[in-house]
DNA sequence: TACCAGGGCCTTT
DNA sequence: AAAGGCCATGGT
């Protein structure tokens, strides 16, 4: 387990850590979250857990603005998934050459540990959808039914809150056929038809179905949900970039030896063929 | 089986 | 500048 050093400093906690241990720009914008940006400053900013985070990355440090040790272990240390031995997993890649690249390129991603209502509803409405649209409507969405944090940031809205609208209600976020899958979605967690936390503790394949249960879920998101929302590793999302990967580099299949960390691996091949394939698109 | 349902990004023309 | 592909799911 790595141990990663922390001190205090101005208004802030330093975290002394790299960007191949930890690279905000890639884990942030990799497509598991939606909700932070980067400022013109070059720093990170977003919410989670109803409150505000700002970041800012040096070559050995990320400075938390505005956080004391006790919210950093309370929530921080955990989002990024810092007890977690990355290099333990990359150097398991070793023997492969595609993933021993990718896992070089992209190896500062790591698997946030992200709220679980937020993370699904989120992959509900990335179905079909672009990643700068899909932030649009979630940013409307926490804006229009979410509590105010400060700024402009607000919370993510509670299951009961969303359980609570009509489709009429959800017209103008441009959520389109999703509309209704959102509130479907939501009146099942809020009376407890999909217990969240049953789920958690579900071994993959049981998870997985009690996802498929909600309208709009299909393999995909089910699969992105498992991976971004319950860190449950051995999901694997295969979409148009990855089906390219597999096609090229492992047309027999994902070796089975991978298998537990599939999902890892899948965020490394899937921002390697993104940011370095050969052919920079999945078409063809 | 094949097609459609919002809509906008992105690549190609 | 304009056109057309693309995206993931469920329903017809």
């Amino acid at each position: 387990m790595p141990v990663w050093k922390t001190e205090l400093r101005g208004d802030g906690l330093v975290l002394q850590i790299t960007p191949r241990e930890l690279n905000l720009a890639d884990t942030l914008d990799c497509g598991q979250s939606f909700r932070f940006r980067r400022l013109e400053t070059g720093e990170f900013e977003g919410v989670a857990f109803g409150q505000v985070l700002r970041l800012t990355q040096t070559a050995d440090e990320i400075l938390f603005h505005g956080i004391g040790r006790k919210e950093f272990e309370q929530y921080w240390s955990s989002y990024f998934d810092l007890p977690a031995d990355y290099e333990g997993v990359k150097s398991s890649y070793a023997g492969d050459e595609t993933l021993r690249t990718a896992a070089e390129f992209a190896g500062g991603i790591r698997l946030l540990r992200q709220e679980r209502f937020e993370t699904l509803i989120s992959f509900l409405i990335s179905q079909n959808n672009n990643i700068p649209r899909i932030k649009g409507c979630i940013e409307k969405l926490c804006r229009a039914f979410g509590e105010p944090v400060t700024g402009e940031w607000y919370a993510f809205p509670t299951p009961e809150r969303l359980a609570s609208l009509s489709r009429e209600a959800l017209a103008g976020l441009s959520l389109g056929y999703r509309d209704s899958y959102l509130i479907d979605c939501a009146r099942r967690v809020a009376d407890g038809r999909l217990d969240l936390d049953a789920v958690d503790r579900m071994e993959l394949g049981a998870a997985r179905e009690a996802l498929r249960t909600v309208q709009g879920v299909g393999p995909k998101v089910a699969e992105c949900v498992l991976l971004f929302g319950f860190h449950k590793l051995a999901a694997f999302p295969v979409d148009t970039w990855m089906r390219k990967v597999l096609a090229n580099y492992y047309p027999r299949g994902f070796p089975e030896q991978y298998r537990e960390t599939a999902g890892i691996a899948q965020q490394y091949l899937f921002h390697y063929i993104r940011k370095c394939g050969e052919a920079s698109t999945p078409r063809g």
